[in-house]
DNA sequence: AATAAAACTGATTGAGCGCTCAGTTAGGGG
DNA sequence: CCCCTAACTGAGCGCTCAATCAGTTTTATT
């Protein structure tokens, strides 16, 4: 059985993903779970630190399934983990939506300008995940699959074109979802050392 | 001398950008603009209209930025006419970001889910933009500077790619102005034909 | 100057919002 | 059983906001 206050949080990760930040109102939230809109205030002291919390525990999955995928996984080659991480990146993209849409949206960068606690969920969330490319990078320049180029701004430019195609994809103008294999031959073709 | 009807779009084309749809408030626009509140009203019958309005604009401004510069200029080979739009796509999103900013919030793409006026000038936009990649792809495969590939798709990743570095440009997280030749660079690898 | 139309005004309205608080219920130790 | 605390409640407060409208000013026409 989940407390009240984890399912305030869940609804909440929910409702911000799927409204955006101005937009999910408590009077919402307290429908959803059945909550009085005092209690949500008991549990969370105002909205904002609701949504802090929200992008604490986003922070926190994210960065857990990755590493758990890549601490299990053996790859072969540093650029057969890249293709991996892009596809996994893609799943994840399918199967948790919210969690992106919450990192879509431009309330957490909006708060982060003023509050450094949100500033460090983000920069943590993205460290986390560019530090994953890189090391795949690292390990292809190592055993040869991948050409030599700036590790690091190779590796953000792998994950703004991974994220870029997933947030396209939000948007529901193309069905993005039909471009990822030609996402990862593009890949190969930009990391390839011969 | 601007009519108040064009000052009051203008000012709307900032406001939006730097606030979202929801936080940009009449009051505010009204008080930027020295218009009553009610003149506003009088020019747009609510605030969606204008928001549609301005959306509106800005595809027409970029769609006409975009095509006045690949019209005026000459290129040696398609590869190159990628590189150079790609520099133009960085540069126009530092010259005019509100033209982007618009573009990267979430407030039109939901409104299009239900408008389909609203719809039709996002796709307009979008297709214009791949559109010219494309265009550019294709003369690259007659004169042999990119590989064969899939060119729509390549335009889509293309484009993809150059916007996602725009987009998180904006965030403030880190200096992605700093990977623009690390850009370019990665572009040329991805089309290269041998 | 007279007239009609277009442009403009700002006080007002009513709905929705985040948040408070005085009060109620539930749970666990003595 | 009482007692203390933590969890929970929802009516209500103060405020912001988009939108209205009766009235005024500006512009264009004859």
């Amino acid at each position: 059985m989940m407390s009240k206050k984890e399912s305030i949080l869940q609804a909440a990760t929910w409702l911000f993903a799927k409204k955006g930040f101005k937009d999910a109102s408590m009077a919402e939230l307290s429908r959803m779970t059945g909550a009085a809109e005092g209690t949500i205030f008991y549990h969370f002291k105002n909205k904002e630190t609701l949504f802090l919390t929200v992008l604490e525990t986003v922070k926190s999955q994210i960065i857990n399934e990755f590493e758990g995928y890549t601490a299990k996984k053996r790859f072969e080659t540093g650029l057969e983990m890249v293709e991996e991480i892009v596809s996994f990146y893609l799943y994840m993209a399918g199967h948790s939506p919210d969690l992106f849409m919450l990192l879509h949206r431009h309330d957490a960068y909006e708060l982060a300008e003023v509050n450094p606690v949100c500033r460090e969920y983000l920069e943590d969330t993205y460290n986390g995940l560019v530090d994953i490319f890189e090391k795949a990078v690292n390990l292809g320049q190592k055993d040869g699959s991948i050409g030599p180029m700036p590790a690091r701004k190779t590796a953000l430019i792998l994950f703004t074109l991974t994220d870029g195609l997933v947030r396209f994809n939000s948007y529901n103008l193309y069905n993005a979802g039909a471009l990822s294999s030609e996402l990862i031959a593009s890949c190969r073709r930009m990391l390839a050392s011969g």
